[in-house]
DNA sequence: CTGTTAGCGCTTTCAG
DNA sequence: CTGAAAGCGCTAACAG
């Protein structure tokens, strides 16, 4: 603990601990006189303001929690990154907790969990609905989703099932032997469900078009290239019937499809055509056609409207539910 | 924010806030009358402690905050997954801080940081002194390290000089034309060094026994199963003198080693001999021979010694350095 | 623009 | 074993 208080400073610098409180707390109404003898005793004294002291009487710790199922993705690091940058700029911390597994769950299911001791909660990618109870997050903090829809808090997202049926748009186009490289998201609370639904909005579009797709033609793979690597170079191997079309649910199945392609001498573009989504920035040098989600826009979006819930700026009642739109991004894969 | 405070629940079970306090923190002097209706009010009244009415005048928050350098590796996961087991045991919470890049540290360098408001911090695989101005972490809290060294505080860890040693010995004795397989870790202030003292002790024992090894014989692969499979490949196929054997610094390279030998044709355990590192679970499928870490363990007995120090339970002068053994785990593979 | 002061909700003496 | 009361360090309202 440090032991030096806000009295410290305040006598050090002979001016009121009210002063010092509007100093360190970056009020206007101050004489440049008193703000520099009042940073400068800061300064000298090594002050830092008491966290609890100040959550107590104000309730506000200038620090945010962010909930993501997992990090070190190419989807998180963006998304946390750009989170992050946006809070320094006024001011505030982050801390991230990971859902590793059930039972760190449970922890989170408690009020009293640290997790709500920031000021907000920004959460990513995990189905509110099946994780809380009536799906409501344990605090009265405000919440913001990203990456997902809630009829209680306000959210930011992108619709999955329009990536689907964009990335099918693109391919009908091209040849009518129409596969599907996906994740199967593990059957438990923290589904998410994304994958499933840009698979059954793209499955919409080929019904549409009576373009014939069932089950078989649906491939899966674990999210690492090196899986992802090896499925596509024994489902490419079976192809009978060329060109072939691939969606693949994230750009990771992209690359493993082009480098197996590659692999099996087939010209990407020509013989396969490849569209992959979450455009992440490494497809450009793949050349890989890809549905792009405005990560870092849709992340800096989200956490300005918790800031601002923060700060009271919104009426408890107007919910803002604000959708992004998928943007296709055209290389050679299709 | 709860609206109901000790007060409300001292109210309602008609006792005072002392001995509302006294219940909810576990004080064993209290009526078993006392101790019921006061839980019923907790309970009916829905009450929850304010932490930081609590931190305030204890200084104590039951929470500790884990710094890594990242998640979502095996061995973090294990790591993490063993501390919290053994937090949760004592009513404990812990908050992850992932040291994603080096704007994040920036705010971990400074005292105020929210990483610091916790009971005491556990760090891994980091080298503080690179990290911390003067190898000093900038808190008053119990801080605790664990995977390596420092002559400051508490360190649970392993040799990994040793490690090198005790792999180099094994191949020895199964060959003379010897290769490394490790990872280069990014030259920057998050270099922890363990890969490169792993191989330097791997090429001490070689010198002393006087069997040629040059920096031509160490090879570098990223940690993800792809680059070390295909790494593993273009090596073995210039390979001209057999057997060979492999010091794998981390068990995914030995991994890839086993994948890419198999694919070639050779025998693992014949053709090519293999240690690798950490002693994963899934090393026994694929009969890989490999130095273990005791994970678990190392992580149990770090959490511990820090709960202990947050109880002061050792005197502040008396530094705990705990070395653990690498245990070797013979398999197929060497 | 500044100083004074009343709490925030809790733990922890201290009497009883 | 329990209750009363004194703060922990800070913010915010108020008076000046």
């Amino acid at each position: 603990m440090s032991r030096i208080t806000i009295k410290d400073v305040a006598k050090k610098a002979k001016v009121s601990v009210g002063t010092v409180s509007r100093i360190i707390n970056g009020e206007k109404n101050v004489t440049k006189e008193n703000l520099q003898k009042v940073s400068k005793a800061i300064e000298e004294l090594g002050y830092v303001p008491n966290t609890y002291a100040r959550g107590l009487v104000s309730g506000k710790t200038k620090s945010i929690s962010i909930i993501v199922p997992m990090i070190r993705t190419d989807f998180y690091d963006r998304l946390i990154n750009s989170v992050d940058k946006t809070l320094l700029r006024k001011g505030y911390e982050s801390s991230i907790f990971p859902l590793l597994s059930e039972y760190r769950l449970k922890k989170f299911l408690e009020k009293s969990s640290i997790l709500y001791h920031s000021d907000g909660i920004l959460m990513s990618s995990l189905p509110v609905n099946k994780l809380f109870k009536e799906g409501k997050v344990p605090t009265d903090k405000p919440v913001i989703l990203l990456d997902m829809e809630s009829e209680y808090y306000d959210c930011v997202y992108i619709d999955n099932y329009e990536i689907g049926k964009i990335a099918a748009k693109i391919l009908i186009e091209k040849t009518d032997n129409i596969l599907v490289f996906t994740f199967i998201e593990p059957e438990n609370i923290f589904t998410s469900g994304v994958f499933e639904r840009r698979v059954k909005g793209f499955e919409n579009i080929l019904n549409q078009n009576s373009i014939h797709f069932s089950k078989k033609n649906i491939f899966h793979s674990e999210l690492n290239l090196h899986y992802a690597l090896n499925e596509a170079l024994s489902v490419l191997k079976k192809v009978q019937k060329f060109p072939v079309g691939f969606f693949a649910t994230t750009d990771l199945f992209g690359y493993g499809i082009i480098l197996a392609a590659k692999n099996l001498g087939m010209e990407v573009g020509k013989d396969v055509f490849i569209v992959g989504v979450d455009g992440q920035p490494w497809t450009e040098d793949i050349g890989l056609t890809t549905i792009k989600q405005p990560i870092e826009e849709m992340s800096d979006l989200a956490t300005n409207i918790l800031l601002d819930r923060i700060y009271s700026k919104y009426s408890v009642s107007s919910r803002k539910s604000i959708k992004f739109d998928p943007i296709v991004v055209r290389r050679t894969s299709a």
